[in-house]
DNA sequence: ATACTATATGACCAGATGGTCATATAGTCA
DNA sequence: TGACTATATGACCATCTGGTCATATAGTAT
């Protein structure tokens, strides 16, 4: 790995969304809805920070029907491992992120219904 | 740690100066012109970098007569920990890396006075 | 005190970033 | 075909970022 794609990869972590993002998809694949859903954020916001991180290499997506889901990247450089599971282990303890679990396991009790937020009359 | 305190560890490290001091400094602790000739940067733009990493927590420093020397700061949270590591082992094989610890052993080979350039006539 | 050295910091600028709104694209269903 | 849904993307804006230059600070030496 050279240090410009190092440095995209750690630019990509250094926000918020995208690090929450990043451990959403860690405990499953997502598609958009249910990502806006949890971090209470528009589609267009969420959208490009998936982008930025598709770019990156640091996730895939693919189309299912409407829905397209994304999913963290496999790495495939040690470089590349090391940082991702700086975030995904050495940060699994953050407040924020145990909420964000927690919430994505209500929404899914709720039934699969995403889309329109909640259970519809 | 919050996710504040994570994002901006993570802003630090998503710079390619402030990487390649990072790693400079996990080898030694260095003054500002030992750094400056390394990097092959000014003055002014290293203390900033340097400046942004004192602020995080990555870096302390301590006065030593005229020069002031930079160091890793010991990790006191595993978050830290684990994401210093991500770089100063993930990323030990950058080329780039390994190039400026080499200029660095060989600015040291050429005698201690470093803040001009080379040895003086 | 003055001169010198090492480092820090303010002013400034061009470019990047994150967010929002509006619009475009692409798949589904009738 | 047209209506609908999920997602992507362009335009725009306020803020941040990294770099450079000039200046300030602090220690040393005389």
């Amino acid at each position: 790995m050279r240090i410009k794609k190092a440095r995209q990869m750690l630019q990509s972590f250094a926000d918020d969304t995208r690090l929450r993002i990043i451990n959403l998809l860690n405990s499953r694949e997502l598609n958009v809805s249910e990502l806006c859903q949890v971090l209470e954020s528009n589609q267009s916001n969420v959208s490009k920070h998936l982008a930025r991180l598709r770019f990156t290499g640091i996730v895939g997506d693919k189309r299912c029907g409407l829905n397209i889901y994304y999913y963290l990247s496999r790495p495939e450089e040690r470089a590349h491992e090391e940082l991702l599971n700086s975030i995904t282990v050495g940060l699994a303890g953050l407040k924020t992120f145990k909420q964000d679990l927690q919430k994505l396991k209500e929404l899914r009790k709720m039934g699969t219904n995403f889309g329109k937020g909640g259970s519809k009359k």
